[in-house]
DNA sequence: GACTAATGTTACCGATCTGTACCATAGTTA
DNA sequence: TAACTATGGTACAGATCGGTAACATTAGTC
């Protein structure tokens, strides 16, 4: 129980590392710099020296965050160099791991949640990092030939990013547990509108109710 | 400036009242005690003579958000007896309304995701009230003839989780925004596979991979 | 060894938080 | 009128919070 965090590598490290582990356990209102500091195995005052503030330590741990979210990106377009279909079954492996998973969520959404003040520095990151994954998929689903691709798009986003939340509230067995199936078979309901034109589901049919939309 | 909230009506509603506008503003840990009872034009004494601590105040207004969610969801259904397809149209307006409306997401959602307190009351009251509405959509769908009626469910139950929670970090601009369109191109691929049996996107193909599944 | 930069330690400030004690007041009922 | 109940008002306790000052200590570098 000595040490929380190994004390190799340098503080500013250790500290969002922890900052990391206890903001996911408690939220970010619910641990204090002390706390932080403690179980990065330093002290309040090199936290503070690092960090100006405790929202630039959020900002930080964000930001480390979203470099993973960049890398894990580039390695699953480099897992299947032209095979766009092969990316998207990829895309919603990796998705499902991540709702089932650990159970806490999506970093950034619920940083979002928790931190509504208006200008708030780190809703920015959020809202810049969120728009680029929607792209993302937006391509993704374009290379793949899809002819609705950014519907299709939106309903994976969509899809996984209800499935983080559900898995909050609900658990495990609650609606998440059905989102690989769900998301295959809203990915071939699309594929199929692309290879059979009108036969298939068609997804245009009945507009009249204008979406929101842009 | 005076009295922010009408002093017609008892104290107990009042500060329920307060409560909920304040924590939807700046989530529950944003906000103490004493700004509620100011905000509902009494004192805090009164507010924990009826509510013994913050977190029964949580739980108070978690359930009158439930009450609420259950007369809307029973005006649902009386308002199309006898037509679940319209029943589950009538639903996807509605969680449109909700998922682009104020845009301050799923009080039960947002409150699971801010209080991450393993045994915290609020916490199995959310998980009911999300259960409820899980089977409540089970059954709209079932009842409209859908063939794989729990994964329709499941399939609009994230969908709305997600529009609701993505309107709060990217903006109505953002995927929420596709929600309607998307959610009825799912209801069709269901319905269709229901009609046509094989021909639609088989939903049941490509097995390969067991879903988590309770 | 000497100098410098980074880190550790302790104590503290002011603000805020949940929750309570105590008493005054108003409204209602017998 | 008398008694009771609900509410308002004030002050405060005890704890925690974010953030800082001042000083000691270590590590690295020339």
């Amino acid at each position: 129980m000595e040490t929380v965090i190994a004390a190799t590598r340098k503080p500013r490290e250790r500290i969002i590392e922890a900052a990391c582990d206890l903001f996911r356990k408690h939220g970010i209102r619910g641990v204090g710099v002390d706390a932080i500091a403690e179980a990065a195995d330093t002290n309040k005052m090199t936290l503070y020296r690092h960090f100006g503030s405790k929202d630039d330590l959020v900002v930080a741990w964000l930001r480390e965050v979203e470099q993973a979210g960049e890398t894990a990106w580039n390695d699953l377009l480099a897992a299947h160099p032209n095979d766009p279909m092969a990316r998207i079954q990829d895309w919603v492996g990796k998705a499902a791991e991540c709702a089932v998973g650990d159970g806490r969520g999506c970093d950034m959404a619920n940083t979002a949640i928790e931190l509504t003040e208006e200008g708030h520095p780190a809703r920015r990151l959020i809202q810049e990092f969120k728009i680029r994954h929607r792209e993302r998929l937006v391509q993704l689903c374009r290379d793949a030939g899809i002819v609705e691709a950014d519907l299709l798009a939106d309903a994976l986003y969509l899809l996984v990013e209800g499935a983080r939340v559900s898995r909050q509230s609900v658990g495990v067995q609650g609606p998440c547990a059905h989102f690989t199936t769900v998301a295959q078979a809203v990915i071939r309901a699309f594929a199929q509108n692309k290879k059979m034109g009108a036969a298939a589901p068609s997804l245009k049919k009945a507009p009249e109710k204008q979406p929101v939309r842009a």
